[in-house]
DNA sequence: AGTTTCATTTTGACAACTCAAAATATAGAA
DNA sequence: TTCTATATTTTGAGTTGTCAAAATGAAACT
């Protein structure tokens, strides 16, 4: 019984909860909702069908967390998305401001076939073009902890690795102002009454940004 | 409104039943159920509906036939189908034997974006790997009448154009055999009894196949 | 015309997914 | 501890697409 594209997106909504949440947390049943944007008694329903299929672990009013096999089924619908996500930009010249959408649908069809297919036309990519992790074939994932703009430190020069955000206005100022993954940067000024952080890029560029903004850009010292 | 993958694949099937059966002609439900891979009652229910919305005309106990509206619909499926079985073998080196089954999940998905990008990385093709006509973005087929290895005369040179059968082992037949559009023929022989056709093609090997095969094989006088 | 045959339509039911709104549980404030 | 605000679950209902099997229509053969 191969899941359907709903129970694909409730599970990669879960992994990605998950993910922000740390690790054995449980996903508030509110927030899952919100994610997969349905109401949240329907969200109440399709958990506990698959609980019962042993996809993932509930427990009444307290949330949901994944099971292992709930866990491997989600990374690789993300496998799937972020190839297709890469494939887009590197092969179809797409932005990749506009691939999120895209790759969205595809992720539920594109066959193993096509997809290896695309990873080794691809060079089996580490990440996606905003940097996110590419689980491999077996569902495993290479998952590192960055640093953000927000927490890095002042004046020291840093390479940006990731962008978790799919936003695509946000994206699209990114790409205007060069912010993608393998960018240096420098934060100069943090101003928490303004809520801004200034950056200077490898460009030498100087960009102000929003705290908010800021805590989506993860980097690494160099 | 857009229509569910559901609709788009009854439309799909109508339109290439009315291709071979005529224009005017109405598709009887029991061949549209057979095509769709549906009960006799299900076609009856999805049509009545479709009729609703204006996509077909649907005469109880004769058939059904797609409306202009439909008509259209059903062409921009079939672009998005050829396109992608085109853009499969071209750029991502499949087998034209086995896109089918691919083509038939994307060309659901495959947003206009997308599509018109593939459409120009392969150069704006006129047909596919099979030598199906390519609608255009407006719905506009290039519809020509072909004879088969059937039909053609017996001992003069044509080239192949089409395929008009999509079954994976066939076309893997065809493959083994160089039997590809473009390839030039010569129908040496034909045995009512043995309802065989004998051919001769053009980098000389001699194949010996069915009628119902033959059938399946257009081609052009050079 | 009468009867058998076959295709088509109708009926009743079900599975997957969804919502709105009522009922209930939990947690925090008084 | 009691009340209240908020999150969660339950309930009843709707949509889309499906099937099996009964009923009906059309056609074809005595």
């Amino acid at each position: 019984m191969l899941p359907s594209s709903t129970v694909e997106n409730y599970l990669k909504a879960l992994y990605q909860a998950e993910a922000t949440l740390g690790e054995k947390a449980l996903v508030p049943m509110g927030q899952l909702a919100t994610a997969v944007r349905v109401a949240p008694g329907t969200a109440t329903t399709m958990i506990k069908a698959l609980a019962e299929s042993g996809l993932v672990k509930y427990e009444p009013y307290l949330g949901v967390r994944l099971s292992p096999a709930g866990t491997k089924l989600a990374a690789l619908v993300l496998r799937r998305h972020r190839l297709v996500e890469q494939f887009l930009v590197e092969v179809m010249g797409m932005s990749w401001a506009e691939v999120h959408e895209d790759a969205e649908q595809l992720e539920h069809v594109v066959s193993d076939r096509l997809i290896e297919r695309m990873d080794a036309m691809l060079g089996h990519p580490s990440v996606d073009p905003h940097g996110d992790p590419i689980p491999t074939a077996d569902g495993d994932v290479e998952s590192h902890q960055y640093d953000s703009l927000l927490t890095c430190q002042l004046g020291t020069p840093v390479k940006m690795i990731r962008v978790a955000d799919q936003d695509a206005s946000f994206l699209r100022f990114l790409e205007e102002h060069n912010l993608k993954p393998g960018q240096s940067i420098e934060v100069e000024l943090r101003d928490p009454a303004a809520d801004s952080v200034q950056l200077r890029t490898g460009d030498d560029h100087r960009i102000t940004i929003g705290t908010k903004a800021a805590s989506k850009l993860l980097i690494e010292v160099v």
